[in-house]
RNA sequence: GGCGCGGUGGCAGAAUGGCUAUGCAGCGGACUGCAAAUCCGUGAAUGCCGGUUCGAUUCCGGCCCGUGCCUCCA
């Protein structure tokens, strides 16, 4: 396979990709509400998405990538109350750690990064074109979409409006003309956060933030549009309502791609389960290629169970892949492209799981090889494929020898105790080798003895 | 209740109408002063019951189990 195949979830399959400008696809990802730290959840869309972006620039002239940031919602004005501070505070300093954690997981920045603040304007216009077009209505303040108006509405989620009512498990504002309708814009207290809008101070509704984005910055139809599978209703089945109603049926996207839920020790990850993990603590346990090896492991499409041992394992798988690097260290790699195991199973609806069967496959010829052109070619082969999923952006050196240094003896300590050990072995005190290789072991420093003298690494 | 997803070896996790990845763990060997790392070899799986088929883990139906959404959770 040469060309991309990506599940849309319009179809509930498997399609080739065929971009709407093949000079410029464009993708657009549903980001964080910013009141906390991201958890490891959010952290899989993130390098989900950040893996397809890789790809897409791989193949295409230009991509366009945008990833907006809520930064006024229910949970942040709840969360600002709270701690004294303005909304603005806290969405800036969230903001700047949510921006820190992804760089750990080599999560590239979005190429647009839209703050819902700055696009109040485009919300406004939005909703007034829905009202013209009489796909919305305004009652006791808020401004609603006439879900009726929109025959196919459900399309995407495949519900029917009988279906969602029948399901409905919240109480029904009385000013809804119909239960399914849902908020455009909403009205808020003097004083408290919001707009002056045609229908009085007030919010925008989700919803409404990421079409009004979407459309302002990657046009009226763009070619993906990204999030968790939780997304799908009702946030992106409202925002195709939005959308194809204000540009009469023009859908905003081509393509609709969903990353599989994320649980932790089997169980949905909840602060009373006591599995709630953020980014930004596990950043304490490991290093961030090893938080986004373990989210690559798993298909994006199935659920993914997170666990430590399951970190622990992807950091081990690291420090083989690095391992092998070092070993051809002072081998220059000869630059390629991707291989091609690798690629196909990424075009392949991005099976990143054989892709890393593929990479283990190349360490393993590496490892295997003995002259050094072949080394060299393998070298460029690893480097290669394992940036196309955003691994391996370390130098060798500085992953084996500088991971949980914290507290532990310093390279020079290290470097001492080797000294001594060599001498010892050459006098043939192997009681004192091994004590001194023990003790370095209890202090998290792994020897290894091999025909180019003795080498170590952090554990 | 409605809609959806999943059940693959000890664990993680792909793929496939027949020849069944990959990694971790295990076992044996090479190497090593001994280890470690690496390499070589090796055992081990398709939830249950039917159906279609020469043949099903793969397709179809039923069941069981788990799980998600239906509430501005990725």
């Amino acid at each position: 396979m040469t060309q991309l195949h990506l599940y849309n979830t319009l179809s509930r399959q498997k399609e080739l990709f065929e971009p709407i400008d093949p000079a410029h696809v464009r993708m657009y990802v549903c980001g964080p509400t910013v009141y906390d730290y991201a958890h490891i959840g959010n952290a899989r869309p993130v390098v989900v998405f950040d893996t397809l972006y890789r790809l897409l620039k791989r193949h295409f002239p230009k991509v366009s990538y945008a990833r907006n940031i809520t930064d006024v919602d229910d949970k942040i004005l709840a969360r600002a109350a709270e701690r004294k501070i303005s909304i603005k505070e806290l969405t800036v300093k969230t903001t700047q750690i949510f921006h820190e954690d992804m760089d750990h997981l080599n999560a590239l920045r979005p190429d647009h990064e839209p703050r819902a603040t700055a696009y109040i304007a485009q919300m406004i216009a939005l909703t007034q074109t829905l009202i013209e077009k009489g796909h919305a209505y305004e009652a006791e303040g808020h401004v609603l979409f006439d879900v009726a108006s929109m025959p196919t509405y459900g399309k995407l989620s495949r519900r029917t409006r009988d279906e969602l009512i029948a399901g409905a498990r919240v109480e029904v504002a009385p000013y809804k003309k119909d239960p399914a309708d849902f908020v455009l814009w909403k009205p808020a207290p003097e004083g408290g956060e919001g707009w002056d809008s045609p229908w009085g101070y007030g919010r925008p509704g989700w919803h409404l933030e990421c079409s009004a984005m979407a459309d302002d910055l990657l046009g009226t139809t763009f070619d993906i549009h990204g999030g968790g599978l939780d997304l799908i209703f009702p946030h992106h089945e409202n925002e195709i309502a939005q959308s194809s109603c204000a540009h009469d049926g023009a859908p905003p996207a081509k393509y609709w791609v969903h990353n599989g839920f994320l649980t932790v020790n089997g169980e949905k990850m909840s602060k009373s389960l006591g599995n709630f993990f953020t980014v930004h603590e596990l950043l304490d346990e490991a290093p961030g290629e090893a938080l986004r090896l373990t989210l690559l492991s798993a298909h994006y499409r199935q659920p993914c169970d997170f666990t430590k041992d399951g970190l622990m394992t992807a950091k081990a798988t690291l420090d083989k892949w690095y391992s092998a690097l070092r070993s051809v260290a002072d081998i220059e790699a000869v630059r390629t492209d991707v291989p091609a195991a690798v690629e196909d199973a990424l075009l392949d609806d991005m099976n990143t799981p054989l892709a890393i069967a593929a990479i283990h496959e190349i360490v393993s010829n590496l490892n295997k090889a003995t002259d050094n052109t072949q080394k060299a070619k393998l070298k460029g082969e690893l480097l290669a494929a394992a940036q196309a999923v955003g691994l391996l952006e370390q130098e060798a050196e500085s992953w084996l020898k500088g991971a949980g240094s914290e507290g532990g003896p310093s390279e020079a300590e290290i470097e001492a105790k080797i000294a001594e050990r060599l001498a010892a072995r050459k006098a043939k005190n192997f009681a004192l080798s091994d004590e001194i290789r023990d003790t370095l072991a209890a202090q998290g420093v792994i020897l290894e003895d091999g025909p180019q003298g003795t080498t170590w690494r952090r554990g």
